[in-house]
DNA sequence: CTCAAGCAGCGTGTATACATTGAGCCGCTC
DNA sequence: GAGCGGCTCAATGTATACACGCTGCTTGAG
């Protein structure tokens, strides 16, 4: 792989795992070494990273990692809502055929066997996590709106910008399991809005889920411990 | 200024205009040579445009100028019909002071006095363009919302994608003068909306101003003598 | 003692040199 | 004559060297 896209992989995690301080300005020089790369892919990381939104330029020249107030994040949230909404009515709109609609109604049952179990272990959460983000990927597949796709994709590194950014914090809560259930549930409402061709109802559905996110993110916020698991949290500005 | 940043300009302005054709291949050393400055910065620039949706990566290397379907620059109009409605909402739900809201009804004001006089030259339409951006810069802000604002600042350099993009193909062409007369109509009713606080017309409102400039889009697919003169159609795949 | 000017050091921005990879072509062999 | 293999060249990817500007300190004069 070319070094510049390991870089940026790399980088990216760092950020959003605290290595690198949110705020924290970055000097090419070191992370050059730390990263036994020379500046110039370095430099074309970076440059992406502060595409993407996780890095700004400083005043001076160089870039420093970006913090995130909550009010964004929950903004964020909202953007994806609507994004997704318009993605659903877009899908509900094109009548697809029941083969199409196929492996999102495989992916709900799939998700309904792993939450009805009463207890769920790291395991489980990190199943769920892999077939909640594949449904939301069939979902604006199935939009077949390319626009849409690589505007969703543009944001989708954005802390808790991604769907079930909220579950390795959730285990063994009881209000949390609660969560995952509704928010299946309007997974299958929303199938079901889809399949019957109802844009209207879908893109409503489509948005009122990114609103169960933004109160998981309220609820996340305000339990510091919960705050600490989730990938991203060193991001976040002090309320 | 940086020489990366003018040369990001000066390349974006030769994609739009045509003086790098749709799917050309783009040869770092020669458009080094063209723009008198070293591959650095150059490619900085190019990173960037790609990031933009301007460029596309060729299969084994380098960057591409890309192609745009009439279907995917429909679909980044609705798109922004989507998120401007996103802003409409949440600026009538902001219930902002008259004072706030009185550069629009400026705007819509000043827009008027233009468009209603029976011909508009060149300059006229320059006008347009210039207060029709400021209207929704204006909106945009109102909505204190800097994800959206973001969001919507990434797409503004696609082709079509800015507020009345198509306006130039326009002049002495009686539907397209009505046309703009229906957008500050529009323009009129979402400011109504956002003062009474009326989120959900608001949101509709900014939807169907859009689909208007999906119709122009349309009206001037079908007329290549149109599409000429419009910046950026250099980019259009033929339908 | 204070303030300003100059100097040194550092860090980004830019240029250029080097490496690597892949495509195209020529020639050799079966 | 056809196919395979290696060579060559060119273009991107990477490393390094150079230039410019900014910062902060030091030193000297008032």
């Amino acid at each position: 792989m070319r070094q510049s896209v390991s870089v940026l992989l790399t980088l990216r995690s760092w950020i959003l795992d605290g290595t690198l301080c949110a705020g924290e300005r970055l000097w090419e020089a070191s992370l050059a070494d730390r990263l036994s790369v020379s500046r110039t892919p370095l430099r074309e990381a970076l440059s992406r990273l502060a595409h993407e939104g996780l890095l700004e330029r400083a005043d001076r020249g160089g870039y420093a990692v970006r913090s995130f107030s909550p009010e964004y994040l929950k903004q964020t949230i909202e953007l994806r809502g609507t994004l997704e909404g318009l993605a659903a009515r877009q899908a509900a709109e094109a009548r697809p055929s029941a083969t199409r609609l196929e492996p999102l109604r495989q992916l709900v049952d799939r998700i309904d066997a792993l939450v009805t179990h009463p207890v769920l272990d790291e395991d489980a959460l990190s199943q769920y996590t892999t077939l909640n983000s594949a449904f939301h990927q069939h979902l604006i597949a199935l939009a077949d709106n390319m626009a849409l796709a690589e505007a969703l994709a543009r944001i989708e590194h954005l802390p808790f910008a991604s769907p079930s950014a909220f579950v390795m914090s959730y285990a063994h809560s009881p209000s949390a399991h609660r969560s995952l259930l509704i928010a299946n549930d309007q997974h299958r409402c929303l199938v079901d809005a889809i399949t019957h061709g109802e844009g209207a109802r879908a893109e409503q559905i489509a948005r009122e889920h990114a609103r169960l996110a933004q109160r998981n993110l309220d609820t996340v916020l305000e339990h510091p411990a919960r705050l600490e698991r989730l990938r991203g949290s060193a991001l976040i500005q002090a309320p």
